[in-house]
RNA sequence: GCCGGCGUAGCUCAGCUGGCAGAGCGGCGGUUUCGUAAACCGCAGGUCGGAGGUUCGAAUCCUCUCGCCGGCUCCA
């Protein structure tokens, strides 16, 4: 007997039947959508389990959601059935944020279909088709898709090992599937169509590229707008709608895909993010080094880049004979250094930290505004030291790490833990050392995180941290990796108490991963309102009318002696209620205006960018506003 | 790289089935001297991403190419 709880919370024991067939006994039958049984989503057709807790499930519970997305993936399926005779059917899961399914069409569709699928979906929601659960057996299966020439189903069917293969019905509509769903198509009320796209059958380059529709549903009306209202508010933060407004940043058809130029205002939060950067380390014992931005082939080829990694690396150049790569990593410059001289184990731990400027042929598909271009800096460093050194150095690098993040208001991140791949190199006990000082580091930090099984790279296990952008998809930033194959291939050393030579560890880390890539991020971590710590500009006095000009360049000049990144606006004659918008739309934390009174007080009226007006202040206050705001680095202004 | 879409003034965009390139903002000049999110008038500004083709005629149709967008794949 399996006990049952109703969405009201009545209690009751059951067994031998479906849940369905239960709730229609009792007449309850439009509400309950699924039921959750050990956290595992069931159909309201299956027969109850024998045992244990089943909770029903009405589309007011979040974890109907995926059964409400996966019936609209099949109302969708069914609706371009009907628009598209002769299309076939891959795949249509439930994602976080909605659904999708993937189709090959006889000819290629396009937006503009988009509205037509929805219309024909809306008549399938209205139709309120029962949604029907049938097996059938592997005969009829094949025979169904034999028949309908359904090659991508055929081949999901000859991976299915049961006899009984489940169906879901609707309508003129069938469809392989496992389930679960909703009793009718009439309860998927709140969707949108929303995207086209390619996708490879099952994700495979080789195999060929189908057409996927992406949509959403929501149980409300108001939770539907609220995600459409959360995709407009994205767009706003969007870095390269931001990049161009803000004048941050620039990439240019002309210079090259994926090289950015940086505008003095994008320029100057680098800088302010490189000299926090600088300082942090060499406080934390890292030795800042430059190296060059090309090197001989031969030094690719120890490396071992030549090849693993040529594909993703520029043409060589010649000079005087000789072969040039640009170089994609700083590693073998950073080995170059610690091998020009003999290391003995009291020099160890070393840490080269260098914001290393690398180039990548990333194909032109990937490439994504500031968050995957071409050329980048990395705030690189390499850790090298002794084995009784590694748990430590790990613990302390990932503290490092978390301590600078933070300090840009990041608070939730996504780590990964990559273990040891079937191909690798290094010494086993020596991966296992590495994996379990990188796994000691996330519990000690207590940071959630997942194992990516056999997913490091062949010459080491890694940590990844990743942050999302303002749509949710997740970017790499923090990496700390184990390197076996370079000290090896560079024959790196170090001599020992007893006098003889031994192999050091080497860790790979970068913290912010990539300028480009963090200052895309935090772009839209900030929506484009910096703290005042990182606002380009800080300030700017406003005059109310161009009498108070004069006065106005005197308040930014004194703001300016005191370290206060300030503007005064006094050219153009501009009103004050157009030098606002302006500041605002500049997003700039404090605007001071100027007018008669403040001029005659020798104050300044203090506006905030959350539009707080906070009257007459006298300079002096203004400055340390902003030193203390700087020195917490808090978002407050 | 692959699929679909998009490239028109500095920016945002209009320009239907081929027939004289447009608007708003911004810029410049002038007027206005203004108190918390856009004062008013005028002027300039374009190889319609690039190359080739079809046509009497191409921003518009076709081919190639560069770039961008959404995905897929990739991501040492």
């Amino acid at each position: 007997m399996a006990k049952v709880i109703l969405p009201q919370g009545e209690t009751l024991e059951a067994a031998g039947v479906s849940l369905q067939e239960l709730l229609r006994e009792r007449g309850l039958t439009d509400e309950v959508v699924g039921a959750l049984h050990d956290g595992e989503l069931r159909d309201i057709r299956d027969p109850l389990p024998t045992e244990g807790e089943v909770r029903a499930l009405t589309l007011s519970d979040p974890e109907a959601l995926e059964i409400l997305r996966h019936t609209a993936a099949h109302v969708l399926a069914q609706a371009v059935l009907r628009l598209f005779p002769g299309t076939k059917l891959a795949i249509g899961p439930a994602i976080r944020d909605g659904f999708y399914y993937d189709f090959e069409f006889p000819e290629p569709i396009s937006h503009e279909d988009l509205p037509k699928i929805e219309e024909e979906m809306q008549r399938i929601v209205a139709a309120d088709y029962p949604v029907e659960r049938v097996f059938l057996s592997r005969e009829e299966a094949l025979e169904l898709y034999r028949e309908r020439g359904e090659a991508y189903k055929l081949e999901l069917l000859a991976e299915i090992p049961d006899e009984r293969i489940s169906f879901y019905k609707q309508g003129e509509f069938i469809d392989l599937c496992r389930g679960p769903h909703l009793p009718s198509t009439g309860l998927v009320k709140h969707f949108k169509v929303l995207e086209l796209a390619g996708a490879y059958w099952r994700g495979d380059p080789n195999n060929p590229m189908l057409t996927r529709i992406y949509g959403t549903a929501f149980p409300t009306r108001e939770a539907l707008e609220e995600y459409l209202r959360w995709r407009e508010e994205a767009r706003r933060r969007d870095h390269r709608t931001l990049g161009q407004q803000l004048d941050l940043y620039s990439i240019h058809n002309e210079i090259g895909a994926g090289l950015v130029l940086w505008h003095p205002k994008g320029a100057k939060i680098r800088r302010i993010i490189e000299e926090f950067w600088i300082k942090e380390h060499e406080r934390e014992g890292y030795q800042l080094i430059y190296t060059p931005h090309i090197g001989k082939s031969r030094l690719w080829e120890i490396s071992g880049h030549l090849d693993f990694y040529r594909e993703s690396m520029y043409a060589p150049m010649d000079i005087e004979g000789q072969e040039y790569f640009i170089k994609p990593m700083n590693c073998p410059f950073h080995i170059a250094i610690y091998k020009t001289r003999t290391r003995s184990y009291r020099d160890l731990p070393i840490k080269y930290a260098e914001l290393g400027t690398v180039y990548r042929y990333e194909r032109s598909g990937v490439l994504h505004g500031l968050l995957r271009v071409r050329g980048f800096t990395q705030d690189d460093a390499h850790i090298i030291c002794r084995p009784d050194q590694v748990e430590g150095e790990i613990l302390r690098v990932l503290r490092f790490a978390l301590k600078i993040l933070r300090a840009f208001g990041f608070s939730e991140f996504a780590a990964h833990l990559s273990t040891r791949p079937p191909k690798f190199v290094g010494a086993p006990e020596a991966w296992d050392l590495a994996t379990e000082s990188l796994r000691r580091a996330l519990e000690a930090e207590g940071i959630p995180y997942d194992v990516k099984e056999g997913e490091g790279a062949f010459y080491g296990p890694k940590i990844d941290i990743d942050i999302e952008d303002s749509l949710r998809r997740s970017w790499q930033l923090t990496t700390i990796q184990f390197d076996f194959n370079l000290p090896e291939r560079f024959d790196m050393t170090y001599i020992g108490q007893d006098g003889k030579k031994y192999r050091p560890y080497m860790i790979h880390r970068a913290i912010l991963g990539s300028f480009e890539r963090f200052f895309g991020i935090l772009i839209e971590h900030y929506g484009g309102a910096f703290p005042v710590w990182l606002a380009p500009i800080q300030a700017v006095v406003l005059p109310v009318t161009e009498g108070q000009g004069a006065y106005a360049d005197s308040v930014a000049e004194r703001l300016r002696e005191a370290g206060v990144r300030a503007e005064s606006w006094s050219r153009g004659g501009k009103t004050l209620r157009y030098l606002i918008r302006e500041a605002q739309l500049q997003k700039i934390p404090y605007m001071l205006i100027c007018g008669p009174r403040e001029a005659e007080a020798g104050m300044v009226a203090l506006r905030l960018r959350t539009g707080e007006d906070l009257g007459p202040k006298p300079l002096e206050e203004i400055i340390a506003r902003v030193r203390e705001r700087e020195a917490s680095r808090t978002p407050e202004l």
